[in-house]
DNA sequence: AGCGGCATACCAACTGGTAGGTATGCTGGA
DNA sequence: TCCAGCATACCTACCAGTTGGTATGCCGCT
């Protein structure tokens, strides 16, 4: 017994070559031949798999999304207040990006290089994006409810600041190479949520 | 009298083209022809000017940052206390990106596309970002030490936690086209100042 | 069991076009 | 006369994508 519809060797490949590469060196600098030189594989088979190398983008980001998304439930399942639920994934996501093999977030790696010349590319990142904020805000905002009702503060907006800071770090840790920082930047935020909800 | 050292017209030319199909579509997906035929130039004039396209990044970069900067410094002198000047830049910084002529900080939309492909490039945006952070800085840990020396906070890595809600504000603009994000975002920076230095 | 037919998986060589960069020519002012 | 400022024409390398092909495995038919 097999799962259905096994995604074949040769694809995986690709796609995994593709992903480091366009970690560091992005979209418009990483050539197919210099992925299918690091998959150890040749053009043809690429194009046997991909009709363009928009549809590699794509299928790429997809499957990067369905991971980290998956990494966030898992280590938000078990855990049933909201607001420990978002440190939790605050700490997941920190933690896989922070891991010295880890290059850090594909979707915003692209997003910024795309968004103008690829737009189904960039309607990806946004979307990943959205659930993302979504998730966290959701949570958020049941914290609210339940610790502080009576606080005035911008529940909803917290998913998408706390995405912005992350996603901040990394670009600034990509310019300079330090990786601490995203841990300094992550502490302020957890401390202003400390400070809204009175902990 | 002129200004000693003029910079020639076409070459501003070619730096304002650059500028705005940079800040677009990105280093790489920006070819020299298009920059040309964006100024109204030939290609013999671009490379009078700059012996290679990474010599034009460079130019482009330093002038952006000496912009940037005079900015931010005229809209921070006439004030006296720290924590408002701090306000007063943000004030700048984000009116400056959030102006519908603009488009964003050339250095953020650099930075991730070429950190590993051109370092030189990569040190450049780095420094302009720990010149401003260090800026920030600055004021901010003067701020504590008149407001609130007792209180137990992280200044010195305000600067950089500031930096990285804008940029990141920034990436999710471009991969989503919600403008107003980044103004809720800062609010929400505001708010934990306010929080941190009790007013 | 064995065979025809066909899809899948993969490969090497090539094409048209465009990239960054160069060599050289023209031209007007000091 | 000479040189900065700019243009024309061109070179080489590399890009995404194509072509035409082979090897292999599966499925139904006899």
């Amino acid at each position: 017994m097999q799962a259905p519809a096994a995604v074949p060797a040769t694809q995986t490949k690709l796609l995994d070559a593709a992903e480091e590469l366009m970690l560091t060196r992005g979209y418009g600098a990483t050539s197919v031949d210099a992925i299918c030189a690091a998959a150890g594989v040749t053009k043809g088979s690429f194009f046997h798999y991909f009709a363009q190398k928009e549809d590699l983008g794509k299928v790429l980001l997809k499957r990067f999304a369905e991971r980290q998304g998956a990494r966030f439930m898992a280590a938000a399942e078990t855990i049933e207040d909201p607001l420990e639920r978002v440190h939790a994934i605050m700490d997941c996501g920190v933690a896989s990006m922070q891991a010295p093999e880890s290059k850090g977030c594909l979707v915003g790696a692209l997003a910024q290089e795309i968004w103008d010349t690829h737009p189904e590319l960039r309607e990806l990142c946004h979307g990943t994006f959205t659930q993302f904020t979504a998730l966290l805000s959701a949570d958020l905002v049941a914290a609210k409810a339940r610790h502080c009702p009576d606080a005035a503060f911008d529940a909803a907006g917290l998913g998408d600041y706390f995405l912005s800071v992350a996603q901040g770090s990394m670009l600034l840790f990509r310019a300079g190479g330090e990786r601490a920082a995203m841990a300094r930047n992550l502490t302020h935020f957890r401390d202003y949520l400390r400070l809204l909800y009175g902990r």
